[in-house]
DNA sequence: TTACATAATGTTATTTTATAACAATAAACT
DNA sequence: AGTTTATTGTTATAAAATAACATTATGTAA
């Protein structure tokens, strides 16, 4: 278990708080109060969550959130559902889908080491 | 069947052509001897291609690729393997991938539109 | 402790990716 | 023909990400 530093607990700790996924430039601006001034300072953070898996990047979205999954420490598998009316975005942590699509990528023959789905509706709120 | 605007097909031409996923700005430096001169007017063309199920955008890298899968004419799921060392990227169109998946986000309670999955790892030549 | 290596930070400037806004044409419809 | 709608052209700007380099902190080994 990883210790973070100074600015990636600052920067995790606001988006772990966040009901929504965050970009980078809405989090650079939470944080100028506490001392984080310029871009790289948020991306090299953010680099550093990714990899350790205490957050995920939406692709789709150019935005963050934290792992909801407490088992996740290297984030190799992730899925997540993204609604196109609230833009509520649900990380799904479902083992079948993950022993599923593992499965299909050995037998395609790639060596695989990660995947990412993104998942586009409405959420049951919205529908 | 939908025809092409002319911006779309000078668009829709390079990026077919190309081996590998092609940037927006890429696309604009091969076009501008055909006329197309701003960023706006390939953004629109993308996004129309796009919405044709013509291209699809991978989303990990900002590029474009053809679609490979004929029968799919509009986008509504997708999925493909990058290699992490020689960036090829493969269009998977996998049947049961897809009956799979569109089960499960049903099955989530979702009123599921699309999704987009991204396999990254070794491809055959590179493993 | 000191010396060295490695990781993290601070800072400025720039690159890359994408869109807003509005005027001008072209195509489709009645 | 006249009207609506889609597409195009153009300028400027916004948004997202990184390059490059100086500085400080942390870990480690003699």
């Amino acid at each position: 278990m990883q210790t973070l530093t100074r600015n990636q607990q600052i920067v995790f700790d606001i988006i772990n708080k966040s009901s929504e996924p965050l970009k980078a430039y809405t989090i650079l601006s939470n944080v100028q109060k506490k001392g984080i001034k310029a871009p790289p300072q948020v991306y090299r953070a953010l680099d550093k969550l990714i990899e350790m898996g205490k957050i995920h990047k939406i692709e789709s979205k150019n935005a963050f959130v934290a792992c909801q999954n407490s088992s996740c420490n290297v984030s190799k598998a992730t899925a997540f559902s993204i609604c196109e009316s609230c833009e509520e975005v649900t990380e799904i942590s479902n083992s079948k889908i993950s022993k599923y699509l593992s499965n299909f990528a050995e037998k395609a023959g790639m060596e695989y080491k990660k995947y990412n789905l993104e998942f586009f509706g409405l959420c049951k709120k919205c529908k």
